[in-house]
RNA sequence: UCCCCGGUAGCUCAGUCGGUAGAGCAAGUGACUGUUAAUCACUGGGUCCGUGGUUCGAGUCCGCGCCGGGGAGCCA
């Protein structure tokens, strides 16, 4: 209203475009003075006999609210203003002026309070203005954004999301948007969801009477995606740096604060890079994610700092400026042996390290982000490059404390006859990877990636310690409500 | 999927030895106050997760199921 002058009149009653937002009148971009209006939802109302209400009002567009006086001459005072409860929608005209009261630096004189809706029962209004457990707005998925954690969290969300996308763009990298319907049914992690238009009561039945998937839509069997890495690689191996990020799916009957049946994953691919670039990588991007929040969403940070996690902003302070150590598997296995403690899982060379050990090396050991690198070839995938040692290959974890694994990657298999023989070795179906295998005849190069769990780091860095809350709508085992 | 713990008012929880249920917050009403998720008083509010069983009697004990939490596995 302030540069559009008479235009919320001209527009009509339900004009939308008119309102200021509060963030950008608590950020100092109004001045005092100013006649400005603003939309939102009711957060709190007090009452005083000094003739005004104070109604707290926010509209998502920061964490902090702002405060309206409702003098109590105004015409529908009694009728509506009195009753406003938390949650109630409203569009508050008036004067921007210096607060009278300690707590905020400006508030809203209201000139006219429009109620565009009300709670029709706010006593049962599931978001009642006091504490609520994380395990009970996941019940309410579809109001929870408007509490402080999880709005505050949505922010944050969008925040890293386009720190993503700019890290990525200002180095180069072009954004790929591989598929999520995929008809590659071993992609090497986890189960998959199928993707058919088949009755499920009633298939058609081939011949030998197994399901005929040639009636299906696509004529073969398909699945939502459990990664976009393989056909990123395909744009990788012509333009050099890509990335996906977009939704992943993974059928896995996982019950845990760090897995979700629909997830985002960050995944870039770099031609002509190998293992230590992609750590470099990884590290600059997580290093830039964090700038960008703590720069960018200090109000939210701030309140994640006082209520959720007190460390989280020393802690991303911290990180930014230290280097990620490195670790070599064969050194990890050293460290955890002399750890001066004993594991559920003994510790010896070749196996997967457990839950136990990673947190030992990231929480205890390193006391940070650490990387681990080079793992057996054994307990890692069949696309990994065979380091010259014959008995490892150059994958890489980046461990974080509390979440654990954030980022897996590797540098890729390049060599076709060396790729062949772990497909053979594993006894997979080499005709199944023609169109992999043909990026390894055609101009093969060195090349690298990484995947980065978008919920674990939006977790990481919030101290929200369970995915469900940082994503809007988690999916889970037996959970797919809203 | 496995191990452990839990499910009682709108929310967070207490509930003794098996005898038909309570607090705080929220809500409503009033008082008070330039208040800060205000304070004080009063009022209303219950399918004790579901199901089957034991018992004269079950929120309480037992079986099964569902949901949630912590841990594990899978992984990002």
């Amino acid at each position: 209203m302030v540069d559009l002058g008479g235009v919320a009149e001209l527009l009509g009653a339900d004009c939308s475009m008119s309102a200021n937002a509060i963030a950008a009148i608590l950020g100092g971009q109004i001045a005092p003075g100013q006649r400005v209006s603003v939309q939102g939802w009711v957060r709190t109302r007090r009452d005083s006999k000094a003739g005004l209400s104070f109604v707290a009002v926010h509209d998502g567009s920061g964490f902090e609210p702002l405060q309206v006086i409702a003098p109590a001459d105004l015409p529908n005072y009694a009728d509506e203003i009195a009753h406003l409860t938390a949650g109630c929608a409203v569009r508050v005209t008036g004067e921007l002026v210096a607060s009278a009261g300690k707590g905020q630096a400006v508030e809203l004189r209201a000139e006219r309070v429009e109620v565009i809706g009300w709670v029709d029962d706010p006593e049962s209004y599931p978001i009642a203005p006091k504490a609520h457990s994380f395990e009970y707005l996941r019940t309410v998925a579809h109001l929870r954004p408007r509490t402080n954690s999880i709005g505050a969290v949505a922010r944050v969300r969008a925040c890293l999301a386009h720190a993503i996308q700019r890290f990525f763009h200002e180095r180069g990298y072009f954004w790929v948007h591989t598929p999520i319907i995929t008809a590659n049914d071993c992609e090497g992690a986890g189960s998959l969801f199928r993707v058919s238009t088949l009755d499920l009561l009633n298939p058609p039945r081939t011949a030998q009477g197994g399901v005929d998937f040639d009636r299906d839509f696509f004529g073969r069997e398909t699945f939502l995606t459990v990664s976009g890495q393989l056909n990123v690689e395909a744009y990788c191996l012509a333009l050099s740096k890509v990335y996906t990020f977009g939704p992943t799916f993974r059928a896995e009957n996982s019950n845990t604060s760090r897995h979700l049946a629909e997830f985002w994953m960050v995944e870039p691919e770099t031609a002509f890079a190998d293992l230590p670039a992609n750590a470099d990588l990884a590290e600059a991007l997580l290093k830039a994610m964090f700038e960008a929040l703590l720069d960018e969403r200090a109000d939210d940070m701030a309140f994640f700092a006082q209520r959720i996690d007190k460390n989280c902003i020393q802690r991303l302070e911290r990180i930014i400026q230290v280097p990620f150590k490195r670790l070599d598997y064969d050194d990890a296995i050293q460290v955890l042996a002399r750890a001066g403690r004993s594991f559920e899982f003994p510790v010896r060379w070749g196996m997967d390290l457990q839950s136990e050990h990673e947190r030992y090396l990231s929480e205890n050991y390193v006391g940070g982000p650490v990387v681990l690198m080079n793992y057996p070839k054994e307990i890692k995938s069949f696309y990994m490059r065979l380091n010259d040692d014959g008995r490892t290959v150059a994958a890489m974890d980046v461990l974080v404390p509390g979440i654990g694994e954030i980022i897996g990657g590797s540098q890729r298999e390049e060599r076709l006859e060396v790729l062949d023989a772990r497909l053979d070795e594993l006894g997979m179906n080499k005709t199944a990877y023609g169109w992999y295998r043909d990026l390894r005849r055609y101009g093969s190069v060195p090349h690298a990636g990484f995947g980065l769990g978008f919920e674990r780091a939006v977790s990481y860095v919030t101290g929200m310690s369970n995915v469900r809350d940082v994503i809007p709508f988690p999916r889970s085992p037996r959970s797919a409500e809203f």
